[in-house]
DNA sequence: ACCTGAACACCGTTCAAGT
DNA sequence: ACCTGAACACCGTTCAAGT
């Protein structure tokens, strides 16, 4: 039926990605590698040794520098379907609630999204080179959800200050750095009450 | 005059803190090492290495352990006035502007104060033990402060949400963590907008 | 092509030896 | 009491040797 070989993948597990083109012992590793990194990275955070990451998949850590150089890459592919669905989230929130409504609960779901992953906003603001992609990775993806929203709102009358996706997407990322120790009900509050503040000028 | 001799420690530079019944040369290198991470906190940030300060003060790196135990210690003692001045500005702003507009700007001062300081938004939310008592330290000095201008402004019917003075802390410091890479306006901005918020919800 | 893991660099932290 | 710095543990990253 398909001429492409290459690409008849099929029947692989949800987070495993197949390449064109790779060796299949090579996709093996892969697919163990993001297995075992989606496992360490909920028990021990996204900052989690290597080795750590390497042992679990039963591979050498040279394995993982090979198919993941940057940490940033592992996060990213670990994470895509999440981020996927967090950017699909916007156009299900827009068509059931009033605009910004659906802006505060999107910005609501992002925030639930990165601080359930320990370590996730503290890699999104370092400056370590090796999480370097990782920020623009999100935010190329999610900016362009997020315009949709603010512009919606601000076509509603119901916001009319001048903000940025990446103003907000930075200030959700930002606020759950501290979430990791304390309560995630306070960002939340927190995200609350800067769309109330985006509202309040609206109507003055 | 007085007949303790060990507190005549009158001259001292600035930032440097005289300790009862310590040898002088102990004392010495207590103030060299002040110096010397004030120094290197301005230049590589307040997670730069022990050995950094160590060699930066000319005393051993067991000598660092010995007179600070922990990081927040250090960081602790050379921020030691500064925050002592973000707490008085507290009365100051009171005095000068009507409730909220004096709510707004010392979070906008607490925000400076920590935004300058490469790593220190990022210190404030770590797990590490090593900053264990680094939190406490500002929270416990910064929050009564900020307990009566919330109170003032509450009064003054300008603020009618409920919000106790750790979750504003918590929220500028979180806001911090973003600025070493950005710029520190966007962070002015968001404060703002959240100060917008808790005006909103007092006129609804 | 790909894998392994020893090796190196770097950093935190301790502690035996010295004054 | 206090200081020094070698020593140890731990982690990121590379690369020679092997398949």
């Amino acid at each position: 039926m398909n001429d492409k070989t290459e690409d008849r993948n099929e029947g692989l597990e949800p987070r495993q990605q197949a390449v064109r083109g790779v060796r299949a012992d090579a996709q093996r590793n892969i697919n163990a590698l993001l297995q075992s990194a989606m496992t360490v990275f909920a028990t021990s955070g996204v900052d989690a040794p290597v080795r750590e990451i390497a042992d679990n998949a039963g591979v050498g850590v040279g394995t993982v520098y090979r198919h993941f150089p940057l940490r940033s890459d592992l996060i990213e592919a670990v994470f895509r379907q999440e981020i996927d669905a967090c950017a699909d989230a916007a156009v299900d929130l827009a068509n059931k609630y009033k605009p910004v409504e659906a802006l505060e609960r999107w910005m609501l779901c992002y925030l639930e999204f990165i601080a359930t992953k320990r370590g996730l906003a503290a890699a999104l603001h370092s400056n370590d080179p090796t999480y370097g992609t990782l920020p623009i990775c999100f935010v190329e993806e999610l900016s362009p959800a997020l315009k949709t929203l603010i512009e919606t709102a601000t076509a509603a009358d119901e916001v009319s200050v001048k903000i940025t996706p990446d103003e907000l997407l930075w200030a959700v990322a930002s606020l759950c750095t501290a979430v990791d120790n304390g309560d995630i009900e306070h960002a939340k509050n927190t995200v609350s009450l800067l769309v109330d503040g985006l509202r309040y000028r609206a109507n003055r």
